[in-house]
DNA sequence: AATGAATGAGGGTTCATTCAT
DNA sequence: GATGAATGAACCCTCATTCAT
């Protein structure tokens, strides 16, 4: 009798995105459900409506991340641009939105902590597999294109990753003395003269 | 009454690495005083005889951690080989440093999530500058050497940190996957080739 | 709107019903609200419009059950009987009252068990009360129509009601090894022929 | 290196009776652990030292009270008097148990209402099985003795416990009008009488 | 120095009750 | 009237830390 405008799915978004902006302030060991229910301007009961436990909404908060974060990169690898453009594009990417919120970008070091019995799952593999898959594909496609010789070394997709990853680690430690994107930028330029050099 | 010379700063280490080996085991964060002090065979009091909180023991595990990462590290950077030789050397040994123990490389994912006030302080940018100068040293001796050409970009070091760290990043999420020495070996070669090529 | 002429009196005994199924399936204390609205089918502030408090639904589930356990007690004892042959039938109308519903009997165990400040009144005294003066008055009768010596002690009503309520106890607790119809006949007999032995 | 005078045991126990303490007085689902550590004059934490959880303490409540009813009966069952006499006696100390001290004897009903998944385990069916069989016993006695005919009905000891059961909660829900001690004796008296006199 | 029993603040979770729709 | 989302007080339990022995 009372529809009431309130969409379930779009309140626990909205607690979500709460507790994420908590999560990247403070981290997620310290943050008190109190603390997301603060963000989000409900009562702490109110929580537990959208989600079972504290580690629900961890987990839920690493999907969304990684939804996102998958989400972008998959579009820019199904542009029409030359795959190496595409390549570069991806790494740029990648940087990109790390270091636009870098607060943001430190949550994956809450995810990676994150162990123990019961506690969420935080499924990391498959996102990098994701980023190599993708990565890979344009590698091939480069080499179709002409753009790359053909022996393409089967880790060079986990070394893009990394190298990405690695530099993007550095500078979320350090941010006065690294330049993630001039570097990630050099580094894929060194990559792939190497690739091509042989 | 006590058979073993054990003086303060012995029996401190020993809990220490006690400690170290439970934080590698669990985590972090779900392990108690109690844990730790199992492990280390002494009563819960005693760990507060050498320890002043719980952050205290993470922040000295992690100052062991890194002083151990850095002194392998500096014992190859000093050896009489050729620069190059030398930087093949360095990277082998942060990857073999981190495979030969899963677990304990596991446990740097606890050292970035720690957050908070209060939280012990965990001096990561201390580490990777170090690993970053000690690079820029060899690969300015390689260029002295006549094995690199002389404008090697500045960015370089952190690119080869991040490699290594990327690298292995993707290989504790995934082992199965990803095989953290080739890819890393490879990804070396394919800069030092960038770096010739251009 | 609504198309059931259900009134106010109707619905609430509907929602008193489907708290008592569930009392008997799970036991007072372990119910919480939202487990009786479901049984009746309306929604939890439905609950509030018929009821006080959750309190206040074990009160009325009281009543209504005692009032229910009486209306036949004291049907039986209005027939033209002799008697004697109405204690018996009493005495079996308690038992198949009990047996009938062990779950329902089980309640009883949570009525006696509220308690503290605030808590529902059960007036269980008057129950118990309203059945010795029952069977006070079959016995007096017995005693008019020469069934049974002059003399009958004023505890015997209490140990009538005590011995089934008893049995049933023993049965509830281990329905396995009590089989409370022949115990209670049996022990009705004996107590008569106690009686009228003296 | 310091034995502490504290016997684990001894402190359990103390913690137990202050526990049996509140639940006479209060009743068990009222109340809090707190209400428990203030009546044992130590903190809320030092309960869980001794107790796995909430439920566990009433398990051993439980245990205790049986045992305590249990350890009375068995020691009259083993005097030398004559069985009758015996009986008598166990009949009264029951209710002397009981009547001693009212409160304790209320939390039967608590443990009677303990249910729910996860709920303590409370074995009432053994303890009244017990009786049942001392009771057997010296019925079996009395036969031998030629204090009794011998065909004295199987159901006779459940009838015997439940009386006084039954005439207990009369009691204990209306202490103004029913006086257990003249009831169950009375009751005995007629049972017995009953007996012979078929 | 070592112990480990004791502490009690803290936090996750539940659920009776309210109230805007 | 009916609803059920929201509330927040309450409570169980944990565990870092203390301290008497």
């Amino acid at each position: 009798m009372s529809p009431r405008p309130v969409n379930k799915d779009e309140k626990r978004a909205e607690i979500l995105d709460a507790a994420i902006r908590v999560f990247a302030r403070a981290g997620f060991h310290p943050t008190k459900i109190e603390d997301v229910a603060r963000e989000a301007g409900v009562a702490k009961g109110t929580i537990y409506l959208y989600f079972t436990s504290r580690d629900d909404i961890l987990a839920a908060a690493f999907e969304r991340f990684a939804d996102e974060a998958l989400r972008g990169v998959r579009a820019l690898v199904e542009s029409a641009e030359p795959a190496l453009d595409r390549l570069h594009a991806l790494v740029r990417a990648m940087v990109a939105g790390a270091t636009a919120e870098p607060e943001l970008a430190r949550i994956v070091f809450d995810f990676w902590a994150v162990r123990g019995p019961g506690a969420a799952t935080v499924d990391f593999a498959r996102i990098y597999a994701e980023h190599r898959r993708l990565i890979a594909l344009l590698l091939d496609r480069a080499v179709a294109e002409g753009a790359l010789p053909a022996d393409v070394p089967e880790q060079t997709p986990a070394v893009l990753v990394g190298l990405v990853e690695g530099v993007l680690l550095q500078w979320l430690v350090d941010p006065a003395r690294v330049a993630p994107g001039p570097a990630a930028d050099a580094a894929t330029d060194l990559l792939l003269a190497g690739l091509t050099a042989r």
